[in-house]
DNA sequence: CAAATTGTTCAGTTTGAACTGAACAAACTG
DNA sequence: CAGTTTGTTCAGTTCAAACTGAACAATTTG
């Protein structure tokens, strides 16, 4: 019979924390969802994990701090802070009589998907409409130096059409997006 | 003074593929780019080559074409011809008299986009309803087990509402996205 | 049935991103 | 000014995913 080893609020998480420094499931479970998200979005876990700490805490937080609740190395921790800063997500604040920088979120998330999807997604599809216009460049070079052949640049042509059909379907759809989130 | 070294049409692309086996620059780009977003929607580069290369090529392909067009191995081509296969967006064709499989793609891009949204993002989106679920629940469990204080329930409660609120929004937005495919 | 062809699987290698420790810089303190 | 505290940077390490070569299974051909 399996010992009953762990109790339930002390459940492991993927996420190894050091259990005397977040003591509280609901943040454990913040930060292991958040450190997901980050990673599904293509930052690095920690990233999302610092943010995800810093949302459950009433408090603005210190680098040391972060350091400490999160077990991770303070070079993370500065870097970290440092792009959930520049994506918006995060605000220093000074607090009188303390030297060392204290952050806190910026709890509009509508606002800060806002930015996001400007930064990020916004110019993702116009760059990608730019990788269109070159192949098509490409195609016409390749018929002129006889690389492909007028039948071969002709289906090429068509395959790039639907291409193209749907990357202006998404186009189109950017504007509601955006709509939706103000 | 710099030696030229290379024409327009051989500019060496990030990817790096034998001219000799893919002399057109059309199908470089056309991979390349393939390869990209592939790797931004989680997948092996490799995988999204092999579907580029095919949605340039008006016959069917076999995995040893495939290999050598591209340089890379058997396996690797072998588990992304698999995987296309598995996501739709490849099937295998049985061209008479000939002992190889074919592959020819799906070029109905639409659809995939449609039946990759049923099968990746509407998931996603139920599983991460199910996280915040959780959250709340380790709240009550925190604020039993004593481990948080009543104002920092309060707290996290308030917080967490404003995640729910997000995810609404997306969730009432995602039958809009659908729309847009069909 | 032996030999050849073709696709799959798997153990081992490669590769690149994330992370770390330690050195460093900057600002503050007594 | 020497000593502390704090954040940043960077060279090196770790780790997981992707990729490969080779063995293998399955099928075909003579």
């Amino acid at each position: 019979m399996k010992p009953i080893t762990q109790m339930a609020f002390v459940d492991i998480p993927t996420t190894k924390l050091k259990a005397e420094f977040l003591s509280s499931k609901s943040k454990q479970d913040m930060v292991e969802m958040c450190g997901r998200i980050s990673q599904v979005l293509g930052f690095p876990r920690s990233t999302g994990q610092i943010f995800g700490l810093m949302y459950f805490s009433s408090d603005p937080l210190s680098i040391g701090d972060i350091c400490d609740m999160l077990g991770i190395s303070k070079a993370s921790t500065s870097t970290g802070t440092r792009q959930l800063a520049a994506l918006g997500a995060v605000r220093k604040v000074w607090i009188p009589g303390e030297r060392r920088d204290y952050y806190e979120v910026v709890d509009d998330l509508v606002q800060l998907f806002q930015e996001s999807y400007r930064t990020i997604i916004k110019p993702r599809v116009h760059s990608s409409n730019n990788r269109i216009k070159n192949i098509e460049d490409s195609l016409k070079i390749d018929l002129d130096m006889q690389s492909i052949t007028k039948e071969q640049q002709e289906f090429m042509n068509k395959r790039l059409g639907k291409i193209k059909k749907l990357h202006g379907r998404m186009t189109k759809f950017l504007p509601i997006l955006e709509r939706l989130f103000s």
